[in-house]
DNA sequence: GGAACCTATTTCCTATAGGATGTTGCTTTG
DNA sequence: CAAAGCAACATCCTATAGGAAATAGGTTCC
């Protein structure tokens, strides 16, 4: 007792289900906007105190968070968030990525339906005012947009595993969305608008090769991000 | 306290960590090992009392075999295990494997080094004997032995993201095993010895067109399962 | 002056108890 | 006889308490 009574609305969202998945979604979102820094400790008592609720369901979102690949857990010795991607890690993802989305492309482009064309013509035309908003909005309204963009070629490729597959990958990535220049966003809409056009027009090829493009592309405008950075995996004791 | 006395060597190995971990590699070999039969609710009290621990462990062990994919959590109404995979499910899954073990071994045939090259011919000359042991370990044994044959070969191929992307989806397959038709283990061994010929040779588009026919023909062999097999989601209520 | 050892604190890990919710079976009514 | 409503049960979900291990700091010895 002594809990339920006068903390509504504080983390909790109106449909409220369990308790442990609304704790693995605000613990998910402290992660993604360094809240909680990469390679940081991670307090189970300190963190269900700040969330006002036991540690028991905050050990279970950490869990599931580990298996997404969000935290590490050491054996007697806690938690900790996931240092950010090293370079070598970092050339791997992409190369992976373009394995997995250049095919989901191909496959968009063979197997959407009409109805599906049209979301994703519409989707790649939406852009973000680049001038709006302060710096950290402005990268956060641009990384969703470019998120859900990938994600509709991943539905509409029919291939629910492949979609999984990718949404999984993308959590390693969305840790560096912070330091994406924003510059690029440009490109990015352009590249976008190109597979678009290659997946409405059905040519499976054409899409396959306009997603790696955009990938390869993708790559090399986060890259200067890396000589500006902290080096992954140290242990950070800030002053 | 009352339960740290006399339960030793029960489930606990010699080297323990966290009960937890324990716990989440017994509670996975039940569920490979279909003792918690597909689509079956599981009982969180039961399992503890079981395994003999308290549920908080159970319930964190839960956590992490849900984003394996392996148990389904409904909100207030518990877990339930996987069902086994739909006719769909199991193609689009060996779709995505022809996709990326593909790619993996023509990477292997790049970039291994000679002592990998060495491992894995060392491996595809490995056989199971068919007709030692009941039907039951001959099955886990071959199972393993293809399972550790693919992963050798994800490992070689130098991209830890893709090693651990098919190693996640292994975890569908293995679901699985015990439906495999045995019958197929010696056209499975000799496929092996091509894709390890063609990795030796350094031939990445020969290894590559070596895993997608494999996979192929593994596809084929499991097929005939589905006809035997009850209706995926079914909630048999047994005799 | 440096390194190793010991002690104290913090933190994690597990067990237990109680409240809220979903589910199931039975009863009642049309 | 069927369907809807109700009640009892089982189960999940969350909170709290206590024991064990690891870490950090201080002290002592070389």
């Amino acid at each position: 007792m002594a809990q339920q009574a006068g903390r509504e609305g504080r983390l909790r969202p109106a449909r409220r289900l369990t308790l442990a998945d609304d704790v693995y979604e605000s613990i998910k979102t402290l992660v993604m906007d360094h809240i909680l820094p990469p390679g940081e400790r991670v307090n189970i008592d300190a963190l269900a105190r700040e969330l006002d609720v036991s540690p028991t369901p905050v050990r279970e979102a950490l869990a599931r968070l580990e298996a997404d690949g969000l935290v590490r857990k050491r054996p007697l010795s806690g938690y900790t968030t996931t240092p950010l991607l090293s370079r070598a890690e970092f050339d791997d993802l992409f190369e992976v990525r373009q394995l997995l989305e250049g095919a989901t492309a191909g496959r968009a482009a063979t197997y959407a339906s009409a109805e599906a064309r049209q979301r994703i013509s519409v989707e790649a035309a939406a852009r973000i005012d680049v001038e709006s908003g302060d710096g950290y909005r402005r990268h956060a309204a641009f990384t969703a947009l470019d998120a859900k963009f990938h994600d509709l070629i991943a539905e509409v490729a029919g291939s629910p595993l492949l979609r999984d597959t990718i949404t999984r990958l993308h959590s390693h990535l969305h840790l560096h969305r912070l330091y994406f220049p924003i510059a690029g966003a440009p490109a990015t809409n352009s590249e976008h608008q190109r597979i678009a056009a290659a997946i409405v027009a059905g040519d499976a090829t054409a899409a396959t090769e306009a997603m790696r493009a955009h990938l390869s592309a993708a790559r090399e405008r986060h890259l200067p991000a890396f000589d500006q950075l902290p080096t992954p995996g140290t242990p950070r004791d800030s002053a």
